[in-house]
DNA sequence: ATAAAGGCCACCC
DNA sequence: GGGTGGCCTTTAT
């Protein structure tokens, strides 16, 4: 894990998805995270250690209706994503992936123009706080492998399925 | 300034 | 299949 830029304030809140609970921060329409927590696992503590110096206010009605307009209605609200130069370069080239495709850690270097940094783009997709909607989950290793999941496997799997059946 | 650790890959055996 | 060495960024000494 790793610790992003400081935001005096945000609200987050828990809502249903099609792949288990999950964990909203945002401002307003931004989201600035989108976690999905395993069920023994508190993600206000995974927020705050990714944003230190933040405030959290608990809004669970907010992040409902964020939650039924990204999986029901399928809209994309305005994504915040914190990060380095390299890490937001590898999240823009995520959000490329046609949805129910995939794509390997290789050529998402390849977009970036750094086809050596092969490594750095595994390790900077883990560091994506907004899951699902920056979509992490699409790229498999070269190999045909999986590859790894900050969620989990089980999760990873079930939103490439997810995304399949539509 | 240096070291260590990654959601990897290619190349060998 | 498995091990090894190189790759590049970020974080921790």
């Amino acid at each position: 894990m790793k610790q992003l830029k400081t935001i005096s304030e945000l609200s987050y809140g828990f809502a249903n998805s099609p792949f288990g609970i999950c964990c909203i921060a945002f401002s307003g329409t931004e989201i600035y995270a989108l976690l999905f927590p395993a069920p023994n696992e508190d993600a206000l503590v995974d927020l705050k250690f990714r944003f230190p110096k933040t405030n959290f206010k608990l809004d669970n009605a907010s992040a409902e209706k964020l939650a039924i307009q990204v999986f029901e209605n399928n809209e994309k609200p305005e994504l915040t994503p914190l990060g380095t130069d390299f890490q937001q370069s590898v999240w823009k080239a995520l959000q490329q992936i046609p949805v129910g495709t995939t794509t390997t850690y290789a050529k998402i270097a390849d977009a970036i123009g750094r086809p050596k940094a092969v490594r750095a783009v595994g390790t900077a997709i883990g560091a994506n706080p907004i899951a699902y909607l920056i979509p992490c989950h699409r790229v498999l290793r070269t190999d045909g492998g999986l590859g790894g999941f900050r969620w989990g496997l089980e999760c990873k799997k079930k939103m490439l399925e997810w995304e399949k059946k539509k």
